[in-house]
DNA sequence: CGTAGGACGCGGACCACACTGCGCA
DNA sequence: TTTGCGCAGTGTGGTCCGCGTCCTA
């Protein structure tokens, strides 16, 4: 026992969760073509450098982006992909996004084929570029089995709890961020880096905080295509914030709600707002929210008008912004909970569990899997000779189960106290 | 073109119990 | 302050099953 637990806290953690996510790179790109299609269409001639860094953010600006990578973000031919008709389609289904989007789109051509691919490919170029930049391997310790391709794992997110990140925006207001943190990246320019940090940190389509150096995928030029008129001009230059849920949802949505936040950002407000409000409200409203933010964000009315607005009024396609939102949050808990990289806490429990013996693959008692040679020995005939009732009979059944269920010699381990091994 | 039914995949639930963490004496 | 005890909660993996989606007739 005593191994057991200095074991514990020896080999305590074994993460794997290091393991870069890929596909995220992939994420944004089908739910910036999805999702945001006229973005793409109208930010395709300024791909080229505002994509991925923002001008006044901390991210080196100077660094040469490789091709792939403004390829990869803004690449206005893969607007063609169809949009999502459900969530959870999507999410069931992410595994062939690629093929799925050629073969269902009925405007996709072979060069967006090509593009795809190069898209695709391009992201394991800059996967390497990671790996190699910062000396990690693209490997986990253990091996990754080949079913585990970035494709299959397109809904990775990094362990950084996204509330973190967007609570900074929310507590700091429109245009206060906390410090970068990208100066811990020292050493020269990692362009595949940056992309990689704010990938693997959240889903690129709400990631908006702009305090991330390369990470504001809708910057002011961008989001002028969202924003009609003034709006745009309205926006700083770190403007980008007002899209992290703090402004547009207003205060009274607590940290709790600030993951489904950064959905509404990207996802609903920006649509809803194209849609509803003209240039001139937006530009109030703009004024209106940069004051809330800089008085210390309480509610105000008219941030509860723009959530009770958004809830009511606004329609996203057949969906109306509620069912939407379900939707979506849904899909985003889901995910969220989802353990691609998973993580054993505690490697003994591990062992525990791996010589457990189970039944139907439950975990079943030591002392009926001890029992059951007995109950299908001897005691045999005497069960047979009782008038046995169905749930004896199930129980027998159940007995032959564990036999047929035995995982190999590690379960027969189990017949003895663990400690007696250990 | 619409519908029914089978096939398929995904994700949650379930199980036992060693271990952890905390409070209390 | 340290030690021991009790108790509630946690974590672990394989399998089953429900549900949603896709495909075919």
């Amino acid at each position: 026992m005593k191994n057991c637990s200095l074991g514990l806290l020896k080999d305590k953690v074994i993460s794997v969760d290091d393991i870069s996510s890929p596909i995220s790179a992939q994420i944004f790109e089908f739910f910036n073509s999805e999702l945001f299609p006229e973005t793409l269409q109208s930010s395709g001639g300024t791909s080229s450098s505002n994509c991925c860094c923002e001008e006044n953010s901390s991210c080196p600006t100077t660094l040469p982006l490789p091709p792939e990578i403004n390829k990869f973000t803004c690449n206005p031919e893969t607007t063609t992909l169809p949009l999502p008709s459900d969530i959870s389609k999507f999410n069931s289904n992410h595994e062939n996004n690629a093929t799925t989007a050629t073969t269902t789109s009925t405007t996709t051509t072979a060069s967006n084929n090509s593009n795809l691919s190069i898209i695709f490919d391009s992201q394991e170029e800059i996967d390497n570029d990671i790996s190699a930049s910062i000396g990690f391997s693209p490997s986990p310790p253990f091996s990754v089995p080949p079913f585990f391709n970035p494709q299959s794992e397109q809904f990775d997110i990094s362990p950084i709890p996204p509330q973190i990140q967007i609570t900074d925006v929310v507590v700091d207001g429109l245009s206060q961020y906390p410090p970068d943190p990208a100066p811990a990246l020292v050493g020269p320019p990692l362009p595949s880096v940056c992309e990689e940090e704010c990938m693997s940190s959240i889903p690129p389509y709400m990631r908006l905080n702009p305090s991330s150096p390369s990470c504001s995928f809708i910057e002011p030029a961008t989001m002028g295509s969202y924003l009609l008129g003034n709006f745009t001009a309205a926006l700083s230059a770190d403007s980008s914030g007002i899209f992290s849920g703090g402004v547009l949802m207003g205060p009274e949505l607590q940290p709790q709600e600030l993951e489904y936040q950064g959905d509404n950002g990207g996802i609903y407000c920006q649509d809803s707002m194209q849609r509803v409000f003209n240039s001139a409200e937006l530009q109030a409203l703009s004024g209106e929210n940069q004051q809330l933010v800089g008085g210390g964000g309480t509610t105000t009315p008219l941030a509860s008008e723009m959530s009770s607005l958004e809830e009511s009024t606004f329609k996203v396609g057949k969906l109306s912004v509620e069912q939407r939102k379900e939707k979506i949050h849904r899909y985003m808990k889901k995910r969220n909970e989802r353990n691609f990289s998973k993580k054993i806490k505690y490697a003994c429990r591990k062992t525990l569990a791996d010589s457990r013996p189970r039944v139907r693959g439950r975990f079943a008692k030591n002392d009926d899997f001890g029992e059951a040679p007995r109950a299908s020995g001897g005691h045999h005939d005497e069960d047979d000779e009782e008038d046995m009732g169905m749930k004896e009979e199930d129980e027998l059944a159940d007995s032959s189960d564990i036999l047929a269920h035995i995982s190999g010699v590690n379960s027969f381990k189990c017949t003895f106290p663990i400690q007696s091994w250990i």
